[in-house]
DNA sequence: CGAACCTTTGAAGTGACTCAATGCGTGTGG
DNA sequence: CCACACGCATTGAGTCACTTCAAAGGTTCG
């Protein structure tokens, strides 16, 4: 996570070592596995070191709403932070490397790091950006629109850590929970991607995506990039130690 | 926004004098008034003491979704606080009462209080849990359970800060505004209202809605009241004086 | 080599949309 | 105090995006 958000804010060297000592020990767990469930009692946080996980809730007629994507750098449970039960479901979407703290490291860090606590804030808050775009996109937009606009939040969020020269990707999700990520059904979503492909939008062989023209993806599925950059001008100053 | 946050926790004298400092010198807008629109630049926050205000944001095509409803006693502007401009526009939906302060001033607050950094963070998260259940009920519930999961939301924000016994509510959202917070049309939001009313859940007279059957109405809108209270055994020390 | 799981394709059905007209309420000016 | 205008709510009829159901084709793994 260090590594994620000194890409926001040049972190002192106390500040990654305070990051740092919430990522030590980490452990993995397989693909398909789950986290933690949706009404759990958890007061455990996570950093995601490798790999992809997805949280979800699940209706009562058994149709699932995946809600967020996490990827490596992110910080999963925050979510559930404000209650003592888990507002979702978490699975590993693929092999996972990730680091658990207690709920009271991030209270430590709230007393001693005003400047990592004001970026873990923005963080959030660019999440909850994230969260309306997809709030707006299952709103008002239709099939085409929804899955660019999914795809090209992962590249710009996979990009993030892996380089601004990615454009290709072995995609580890189903088309089923694509399906959950953008409120349509599998059978839908197979045929909006064989549409996006016929565009000479994307390219698809076997699992792996690659996207062919980005303007006219980022046009259709009214996409912007959040993920660039934060602004840290109104941050208090880092402790002087 | 003190005595709402003191829903959650016992503030301190020292955090409630923190708090009101943000809350001096109140402006009255009117409703239609637009506080900020989506683009601005702007590097202000504002607390709600009076009226609502909704925060939507535009498609290319002219149609409107809208993220998130403020009621008094929360702050506005927070989500944009990870960029220099603003990622929505903020429309006075009734008369509106509210103070405007620095961003700066919260990054002061981020640096000496950090019992109150913990409970912004956390009233961030419950935002956050409260965004993710209007996505899933955007992209996995019909009509009728979108706009009864809707209402029980407004209602359920309301009741913290004007007790639990309301039931009745003098309605200062348009039906199109409706439409806007739950991805339908006008038209479509006037059937279902009218279903609602016809299965004896809600009454209407005039612009007033009361609930008449809640239980029902929050098994069909699959809906959970998250606002009732904060996890906080997780918080710092409150600074010793 | 088979079984389990995905993906792909076809055909029919429906929830929500669009277009269009009518009704209602409220405020404003003559 | 009436009449008109304007914004909003209501209702009807036709259409479309997406769903459902069902079956066939591919992959991957034991």
């Amino acid at each position: 996570m260090a590594s994620r958000l000194s890409h926001y804010m040049d972190l002192t060297e106390q500040e990654t070592s305070v990051l740092e000592e919430l990522e030590k020990s980490p452990t993995e767990i397989n693909k398909g596995d789950i986290l933690f469930s949706e009404g759990d009692e958890t007061s455990e946080l996570f950093i995601v070191q490798k790999g992809w996980l997805a949280s979800s809730t699940m209706l009562m007629v058994g149709e699932r709403q995946t809600l967020q994507l996490h990827f490596p750098g992110s910080m999963v449970g925050s979510a559930s932070i404000a209650f003592n039960r888990a507002m979702a479901t978490v699975e590993a979407v693929s092999e996972v490397r990730l680091c658990r703290f207690p709920r009271t490291s991030l209270g430590d860090l709230f007393g001693d790091q005003p400047r990592l606590s004001a970026l873990f804030y923005s963080v959030a808050m660019l999440e909850q950006v994230d969260l309306c775009d997809r709030l707006k996109a299952l709103g008002r937009t239709q099939g085409k629109a929804r899955l660019a606009n999914l795809l090209l939040s992962i590249f710009a969020q996979l990009r993030v850590i892996q380089g601004d020269d990615l454009n290709e990707l072995k995609m580890p999700l189903r088309q089923t929970d694509m399906a959950d990520a953008i409120g349509l059904t599998p059978v839908y979503v197979n045929r909006v991607l064989s549409e996006l492909a016929d565009d000479r939008l994307i390219e698809r062989v076997g699992k792996t995506i690659r996207i062919l023209d980005e303007d006219r993806l980022e046009q259709i599925g009214e996409f912007e990039n959040r993920f660039k950059e934060i602004d840290t001008s109104w941050f208090p100053e880092a402790p002087s130690t």
